[in-house]
DNA sequence: ATATCGATTATCT
DNA sequence: GATAATCGATATG
């Protein structure tokens, strides 16, 4: 069943995902969703990244993973159904989401990584305290990738935090955290060692589009 | 352009 | 008491 986003935003014909989506393994689940659109519905209106860059959390074998020392109430979610957020306080500063994978009672998550600012940019860069005035040109891409590029930046320009959003249904229609296929594809994709983490550091499971200058860091191939 | 460092707190040992 | 799936500022080439 679709939707129409058309009336509030310049977005088209959407899709929403099913729970069989997110029902399988992270890492297939990380590379599917590079394409999509996280939308977040505001009361001043729609705000909408492209997903660019995912990494993989898996289960108990999987040592960077919060999930690895078992269930807490921390990462609960993470153990429960697919396709639901789990958001998590880091560094005394910023949160990161991400989504639940495999069927209820198996661990396993993706960490959203970065998105590319489609709808409600202004709103996102007043979000992440851009100041729009002066020097900052968004229709540059310079000023755009400020805004989304960077787990914890796309958190705070879509104003996710664990209160208020751990737990959620991110495939529910009428959650304010959505996650949606407009159709676009993705024509190929780089798998790289995870970024920031000590642990099981070497294992292939951040997934981005190739080239897209949207994704955190520096290196784009 | 790359490297290093401090901030700040929930969570777990 | 130590750590952390980060960010932004500052220093240096």
């Amino acid at each position: 069943m679709g939707y129409s986003l058309m009336q509030m935003t310049s977005l088209g014909h959407v899709t929403s995902l099913k729970a069989e989506f997110f029902n399988r393994d992270p890492s297939r689940v990380a590379r599917a969703l590079l394409g999509k659109l996280l939308v977040r519905k505001m009361p001043r209106g729609i705000l909408a990244g492209r997903i660019v860059e995912t990494e993989a959390y898996l289960g108990k074998g999987d040592a960077a993973a919060h999930a690895a020392a078992g269930r807490t109430a921390r990462n609960a979610v993470l153990f429960g159904p697919p396709g639901h957020a789990y958001v998590y306080f880091i560094y005394g500063n910023h949160y990161c989401l991400n989504v639940s994978c495999l069927p209820d009672g198996e661990p396993g998550g993706v960490l959203f990584r970065a998105l590319e600012p489609v709808a409600g940019i202004e709103q996102m860069a007043g979000a992440r305290g851009i100041e729009l005035a002066k020097e900052i040109d968004l229709t540059k891409i310079s000023s755009l990738k400020n805004i989304s590029s960077g787990p914890g930046r796309m958190a705070e320009a879509l104003e996710i935090t664990r209160e208020r959003d751990n737990g959620k249904s991110l495939i529910n229609t009428r959650s304010d955290l959505w996650i949606v296929d407009d159709g676009h594809r993705v024509r190929r994709v780089t798998v790289t060692p995870r970024i920031g983490i000590v642990k099981s550091a070497e294992q292939p499971l951040r997934y981005f589009i190739a080239g897209n200058p949207f994704v955190s860091g520096r290196r784009v191939h």
